[in-house]
DNA sequence: CATGAATGAGCTTTCATTCAT
DNA sequence: GATGAATGAAAGCTCATTCAT
């Protein structure tokens, strides 16, 4: 009867309200940004393209975000930063020794960010900063400083505890942080170049990181280390 | 004949032969190409900035390089190979000991690579390997590969004089390797776009984590470390 | 039953009855339309705007007026008629002399149409004309003839009693008229843009072009005019 | 041989050099702009429309003008404020007498402007200022006031020659320029939609305006005028 | 009747690429 | 070879209009 009965109106009637829908556009449209700024960059993702994998319209994306910016904030909000409080507790309700706190932030951010798309965040941030400048300014408040913090903290309870030897808490963050990073820079850049035959395996690399880690971290270092440079 | 004989071909003419322009050609649309790419990013410099940057017209730039694509890769090619084999001999000429070799190492890629613009180059490969799966397949076999297998050495050096603990070097790469990455990306994507009131001091960040490093890579750990994850 | 009951629909049923507020619907959309076009043009002004403005949805809007172009005609057809027969009665009652009853018709013009909304109605025609050429047509045939017609009577009388020369008053009429169009333009276009502190009194503008306005049509001219063009 | 032969080669070839071609395309597109300015209005004129009444393709304007704001303030420029400095000069080396000198300044105007497509800017603005208040403060700056200066001076020449009464100058100048604006307003905006057999002389109606102007100005009023209002 | 979520045509501006000179 | 004028596809965002609820 309906001229035009277009694939998602049906599934629309079938499955109940247009309210239900409405409810559930953001987090579809958020689901499809993602996936798209993850696998082709900000820039070369075009706002049709990310309404139409959510199955909508180009104008209903610029109903529920005002900016292709807007979306990907959002989409950082929704995959990152909003996540920050509940890990600053979990940290703060550790009660194992800070070792093994450390590893804990480490495996739980592989679990839940770093295996994840939400990795490809970190990747597109380094890669498109240049020529978004706002965007750039808004993850690094929103998720470099907050995210750094939360490292500080770990290593700060370290060193309090006697349990780490005394350093630069300020540059020891990126003694995590940079194989991290790398890690996400790795699975989002490189990984998909590479012959699927090498092996890469992310968690041995994280562990060859953490065990270095750890044993640089302790208290008696080995021996005196000679510097001469 | 031609009406409008421009500055840049009186000043060609009067300071050497249009010959030798000719052939040199090329190599200035790369260095401004290198440069340009690197300071803006690939997508966010056109190609008429390129080819004024290099004192020739637009279409000349076309005349050498089919696409701008073209001129990118070339860009990666030429800037990429040749300083292996020299690194090499160095390693294996260097006569102190294994942590100070290491030393020398991430301080000479510091002077010689990080801090300079050919970081910048890293920094690109991360950023468009998505878009040019073939460059970055090159890269991986010209570049990384090389490059892992030089810092491989110097830690299987370490390991078989006994300096460095037994480790995993397959994996024990990337204790040098991310590091270094993380600080060419930092440098090219979020230094910009950070308060320049903000201090981040390069060397002292390297120095961390070579000293970490060495720490964790010393014979005798400090303490057992407990391990329950 | 409706999950949602808004603000407006309590306060309609508490203040008073539905149907009431159902009959009041058009001549509500109808003000608000008339206050943002005047305000700030037909193109400018977006439908929504003057839902809100008119406290219902969108689509209540187009259910009164099929479209935005006839929901303009409808504004112009509202606002312009009525007042000719009363200003008829006016001028026809006047007592004093033609130069008076010239003032009384521009200043009573000043305060009741030139310095409100309404005159914003002539700015919209004017801009707006070249788009409704139907509408142009009424607003020729409603507006501009009758009120020509108005002005006319005034010329014609102090022609006839011997207070004005002798002078062509078809062409007259845009002696009052023009300075009055001209000033509607100014305060709907040009005054929003124009820096505060410029001043312009309208009243002076108007007391200076009625003075010249009399003065040239006093009966005796002060001295043979020279013609030469 | 050419596959697409278009026209406007065909015709480049005809007539001569791409050269002639690229110094006559600024004009053209002025021509072309001024035109579709004048006939729909700014904000109804699209770019690529202007492009192809003058024969070329959306990106060559652009080429031109960096914006079509930017294209319609050259339309200005080329049309009317280009030429105040001419005007000013045929002012300041008039010989007659001001009222010989203002009837010419009028009839000049209405030759040169008046009854030309120019004229249609002076109604553009009026309609349009309130969308574009960028090109309103730059019409203001560059028409409005260096064009009332001048008529400013061809009064004030007239009053220090003592053959116009005293008047305040500021506000004389709308005498002139009301029934100016008037006419361009008219010009463009409602005699499209008056039928044409209803006769509108813009001469007689300029005469008439200028008859009654210099009698109104003229150094001994008729008779004392009463003012009661 | 009323709503407001959804639509998609429409518009300015950019820039890699072409090709007549 | 070299030039640079010309091209036109592409993309973000707006808003009048529709229609399921």
């Amino acid at each position: 009867m309906c001229p035009l009965p277009e694939l998602r109106q049906l599934a629309a009637q079938a499955c109940g309200k247009r309210a239900r829908r409405k409810d559930a556009r953001p987090g579809e449209l958020l689901d499809a940004a993602l996936a798209l700024f993850v696998e082709k960059g900000f820039a070369a993702t075009r706002a049709e393209e990310v309404a139409k994998r959510a199955g909508v319209s180009k104008g209903t994306l610029f109903l529920y975000f005002s900016s292709k910016e807007e979306l990907f904030k959002a989409v950082v909000r929704e995959n990152i930063s909003g996540r920050f409080s509940e890990w600053n507790t979990e940290l703060e309700t550790f009660e194992g020794n800070s070792a093994d706190l450390l590893r804990s932030c480490v495996m739980s951010w592989w679990e839940r960010v770093g295996s994840t798309k939400a990795s490809g965040i970190s990747k597109l941030m380094m890669s498109e900063a240049g020529n978004f400048p706002e965007l750039a300014a808004f993850y690094q408040e929103e998720v470099v400083q907050p995210g750094n913090a939360l490292i500080r903290k770990v290593l700060q309870r370290g060193v309090d505890a006697g349990e780490f030897r005394n350093l630069n808490v300020e540059y020891g963050v990126y003694l995590l942080l940079a194989p991290m990073m790398f890690l996400a820079m790795w699975q989002h850049a490189m990984k998909p170049c590479v012959s699927p035959t090498e092996t890469f395996d992310p968690a041995l690399y994280l562990q060859t990181h953490i065990d270095n880690l750890l044993m640089g971290l302790a208290v008696r270092p080995a021996a005196p280390l000679p510097r001469e440079l």
